[in-house]
DNA sequence: AAGAAAACCTATTGATTTACTATGTTAAGT
DNA sequence: ACTTAACATAGTAAATCAATAGGTTTTCTT
């Protein structure tokens, strides 16, 4: 699957957000480009669509950045996609004029399957569950490093 | 989601060799352009895609045309999408130069876990259940005319 | 043998999308 | 006042997409 570089780094941000929030300060683009290496010219770009669909709220001036709206338990993969890019979660569009019914079953059987298993399962996926597990990870990798050494 | 043309009319094209070569008869690009209503021209581009991938033979010169090499049965729209466009299927590539462990845990938790799906799905999906569809919804389709005449 | 039909092959092009960069303006804290 | 950081908008180079175009080769039919 290809995935866009805003959708890529809106997640990545949004995570970076969450994690470096919890007690409770305003997360920097500035910050957020440093430690994820992405331009932050481009996150400047990126995070106002995450805003606008009211999943994070940004806060001006000194000592401002970025916060979460919701705790991160309420917040799903779904909501953060489809905030992103509206068509990653959609049903396929065709652009065949044909009115043909290969198109329909083509779409009832095979497309329409997929990007239905796609919006169940992000949508049961919160911010809070990919943080569990990425703390969890590292926690692994550190005692894989200490086994080894 | 969004899936190209050439996936799109691909598919489209495969299906409408395997319909309408049933009675062994090759089946020509123009026959399918107008069918289907794609350009003849692009489809001569998309054909030869499904054809290195051994799904279809083409028979050049006069009573030429496409037809499968194997049984509809045998054919399933993982190789069909592989064929025509490797990166549907695929894991997400990540352009991200971050060796941040969130990339990864949102690769393994999230697009991992979508991709692996729809290899699954479209792997258990022949070409022979797509027809028998088609023709079922076909079939309905004249019933729920005859109903409502 | 000639002609027609069809796949095969390769190049080109216009339009759209992507992935940024650049330049400022506004608001808030110190 | 000064600094900090979000907010807003414009521009652009490169890549990809969706075809179109023109010619070549192979095979069947007459």
């Amino acid at each position: 699957m290809k995935i866009s570089t805003k959708v890529e780094f809106g997640i990545i941000a949004i995570i970076d957000i969450a994690i470096n929030s919890e007690n409770n300060n305003a997360v920097t683009v500035y910050s957020i480009s440093k430690r994820q290496n992405i331009s932050g010219k481009y996150l400047e770009q990126i995070l106002p669509v995450l805003r606008q669909a009211h999943l994070i709220r940004g806060l001006k001036g000194s000592k401002g950045g970025y916060v979460l709206t919701r705790p991160a338990e309420d917040i799903t993969f779904k909501e953060i996609i489809n905030a992103l890019d509206i068509t990653v979660l959609s049903n396929v569009y065709f652009s065949s004029q044909s009115e043909s019914e290969i198109v329909n079953t083509i779409n009832d059987n095979l497309w329409n399957k997929m990007t239905d298993y796609m919006r169940n399962f992000s949508e049961s996926l919160t911010l809070a569950d990919i943080i569990e597990r990425y703390y969890k990870s590292i926690e692994q990798n550190s005692e894989q490093i200490m086994y080894y050494i």
